[in-house]
RNA sequence: GGUCCAUUCGUCUAGUGGCUAGGACGUCAGGUUUUCAUCCUGGUAACAGGGGUUCGAUUCCCCUAUGGACUACCA
C-alpha cells in the first residue's frame, strides 16, 4: 500500500466547529492508524471571507485536542507551503495548463449578468446552468472569435478562467464510505477554476494541492459530495491519479433541521465550538465550560463511528488502535448534550482525588478560599461521584467553607420536631467530648448515644444536617463534620438551633 | 425545481436471510442510603411505508415518503 498522507483543510472564515473538530479527528485517527502523515492546510482562497485570528484558533484548538499536526505552517515540511495564498502563482500555472490542454477557457460574463440569468430561469421554474448548452452564447473564450478575446485579455478586462465540461458522459468514480457512484456530466456545470481576483477556487486549489503533496486519502465533510464529479474530471484532465475518497456524514443540528452551523452557536444550550471564541461575535467552547480534551474527542469519535463493541470509553491511543473508514456510518448524526456531560463524568471519575484538589482550588481562589491541598482533596473525594464538571464541585461544597446563612423551610417542615432543639444541644455535648474527630469513631460514638437514649436516629441525624449544611443534601454527616472541624462544628449548631428557634 | 446521499428505541448506535432485534444516554419504577446524589435491579421504547425476490425478510432489489447536502468568481 502506497504511503498514508491525509489532509485536513478547513478555511480560516471563524472558529472551527466541532465538525471540523471531527473531520480533523478522523483524518488523524486514519494517520496514526496506518503509520501515516497528517497535514493541516490553511484553505485562503477567499480574500474577503478571512478572518483574522481563525488559523490561530484552528491550531490551537487542534493542539487542545491532542491532534498533533506532522506538517503545516508551523511544523515544516518539504510539500510546503502549506497556506493556499502563497503559492497562487503555481495554481494560476496549472490553470494555465488546462487552458492549453483546450479542457478550460477563459470567460468574461459579469457576475451580474450572471445573476440575471440564475433570476430569470429561477422565474420559469428553470435552473440557469453554465455548461456546454449555455456556453456558446455567453462572452468567453469559446464562443467569442478568437481575436476578440485576445484582445480583451490584452485590454485587461476581468475574466475567470472556467473547467470545459464534457456533454452527456457517465462519470464512475467511488466513495470509501458510500460506494459506487454514478453522475452523468450534463447535469454538471462550468465550474470556475480561477477568479478574477488572481485566485484559485477550492476546486483548482485542492486537485492541485492534494495532488502536490502527494495526498492518499480525502477525509471530508458529506457536503463535499456533489463536488466530486468535478474533482475526478479535473484529476482526469491533469492525468494524474486520484486520491481514494471518503465522505464523512453530517453532524446535525440538535433540533433536527439540517447540519450543525457555526450560527448555532450557544442557542442550543452546548457549545458549537471546542475554544471560546474572543473576536466579534463570541462564543463559548467547551474547553472553557470545563470539559476534559479527552471526553471530548471521546465523544465526538463515536458521533458517526462506532468500532462494533459495546466499549464507550477510550482514549486517543484505543481510539487509533480501533479505527476503520468502514465502521464510519453513512447517516448524520445529532449531539446529544446529556451524553456529552456523561462522557466528562467517565473522566472527571477517572482522575485522582489530587487532579481534581489541584484543578478545584483553582475556582476556591476565585471565591477567595485557600485552603490545604490535601484537605481540598479529601473534600473533591466526598462529592466527584456527584458531579460531571469541577466547576460543579463548588455547588456540592460551598456549605464546607461558609456557615448557612439561611434554612431550607421545606427541610425545617418535614425535619425540625418540637423536641429537635434539646437533642441537637446534647448532641453537641456529646461531640464535644470526643477527641478523635474522625469519621468512624465520631459515628460509633454519636450513635451509641442515640441508642442509649432511644432517640430516632433519622430524626437526629436530618435535623443536624439542617444546621451544619442548611438543607438536605450533601455527602455522609460524619465526613462533613470532620472535615469541617469540632469547632466549626459546635458553632453551628447553637447558630442553627437558635437561628431555627427564632424562625418558628 | 435539478443532481446526489441517507432512513433500527426520544438521541448515539449494534446486528442478522430464520434472534425474545442487543448496548449506552435520557426517562420511569423499585432497592440501598440518616439527606441529596451516587450505586444496584428492573421497566419503557425502534427496524419509515408499499411492492417484489425467497420456504422465510429488519437484512437483497424496486417504488413512494421523509430527512439532508449541493446547486456562487464560498469553502
Amino acid at each position: 500500500m502506497q504511503q498514508v498522507r491525509v489532509r485536513f483543510a478547513p478555511s480560516p472564515t471563524g472558529p472551527l466547529h466541532i465538525g471540523g473538530v471531527r473531520t480533523a479527528l478522523y483524518n488523524y485517527l486514519f494517520a496514526r492508524k496506518n503509520n501515516g502523515t497528517f497535514i493541516l492546510r490553511i484553505e485562503d482562497t477567499d480574500q474577503t471571507r478571512f478572518v483574522d485570528g481563525a488559523e490561530e484558533y484552528i491550531m490551537e484548538s487542534l493542539k487542545w485536542c491532542g491532534i498533533t499536526v506532522d506538517e503545516g505552517i508551523n511544523e515544516g515540511g518539504k510539500y510546503g507551503p502549506y497556506r493556499q495564498s502563497d503559492k497562487k502563482d503555481i495554481f494560476r500555472q496549472y490553470a494555465d495548463l488546462l487552458i492549453d490542454k483546450n479542457d478550460a477557457y477563459y470567460a468574461f460574463d459579469s457576475r451580474d449578468q450572471l445573476d440575471k440569468l440564475r433570476k430569470d430561469a429561477d422565474k420559469e421554474g428553470k435552473t440557469f446552468i453554465y455548461n456546454a448548452s449555455a456556453r456558446n452564447s455567453r462572452q468567453n473564450s469559446l464562443s467569442l472569435p478568437e481575436a476578440e478575446w485576445k484582445q480583451r485579455l490584452k485590454d485587461g478586462a476581468p475574466y475567470v478562467i472556467r473547467y470545459r465540461m464534457p456533454l452527456n458522459e457517465d462519470i464512475h468514480f467511488d466513495d470509501l464510505i458510500r460506494g459506487h457512484i454514478v453522475v452523468n456530466t450534463s447535469t454538471l456545470d462550468d465550474k470556475v477554476l480561477f477568479k478574477s481576483d488572481g485566485m484559485p477556487t477550492y476546486h483548482l486549489a485542492n486537485i492541485v494541492d492534494d495532488h502536490l503533496m502527494e495526498i492518499s486519502h480525502v477525509i471530508r465533510g458529506e457536503e463535499w459530495l456533489p463536488s466530486l464529479p468535478l474533482h475526478i474530471m479535473l484529476y482526469r484532465s491533469f492525468g494524474w491519479d486520484a486520491p481514494l475518497f471518503a465522505h464523512l456524514p453530517l453532524l446535525l443540528k440538535p433540533d433536527g433541521e439540517g447540519k450543525l452551523s457555526k450560527r448555532d452557536g450557544d442557542k442550543m444550550g452546548f457549545p458549537v465550538f471546542p475554544l471560546y471564541w474572543p473576536y466579534g461575535e463570541t462564543a463559548k467552547g467547551y474547553r472553557e465550560e470545563g470539559y476534559y480534551p479527552e471526553a471530548f474527542i471521546n465523544m465526538l469519535a463515536l458521533l458517526g463511528w462506532n468500532p462494533g463493541t459495546e466499549k464507550e470509553i477510550f482514549s486517543m491511543s484505543e481510539l487509533i488502535d480501533a479505527f476503520s473508514i468502514d465502521r464510519v456510518h453513512k447517516s448524520g448524526s445529532r449531539f446529544n448534550p446529556e451524553k456529552a456531560k456523561w462522557f466528562n463524568h467517565q473522566y472527571l471519575m477517572q482522575r485522582t482525588n489530587k487532579q481534581l484538589a489541584i484543578e478545584f482550588r483553582e475556582f476556591l481562589r476565585i471565591q477567595g478560599f485557600h485552603h490545604d491541598i490535601g484537605q481540598i482533596e479529601t473534600l473533591v473525594g466526598l462529592v466527584k461521584d456527584r458531579v460531571s464538571f469541577v466547576s460543579e464541585i463548588w455547588n456540592e461544597t460551598d456549605f464546607f467553607f461558609k456557615s448557612p446563612e439561611t434554612y431550607d423551610k421545606d427541610a425545617i417542615k418535614k425535619r425540625w420536631k418540637p423536641e429537635t432543639p434539646a437533642q441537637l444541644l446534647e448532641l453537641k455535648e456529646v461531640l464535644a467530648g470526643i477527641e478523635d474527630f474522625k469519621p468512624d469513631a465520631m459515628e460509633s460514638k454519636v450513635k451509641s448515644w442515640i441508642e442509649a437514649k432511644g432517640y430516632n436516629t433519622g430524626a437526629i441525624m436530618n435535623a443536624f444536617r439542617i444546621v451544619i449544611v442548611g438543607a438536605s443534601r450533601g455527602p455522609h454527616m460524619f465526613d462533613i463534620i470532620s472535615w469541617l472541624g469540632k469547632e466549626e462544628t459546635l458553632k453551628r449548631i447553637d447558630k442553627g438551633v437558635s437561628v431555627i428557634g427564632k424562625s418558628l
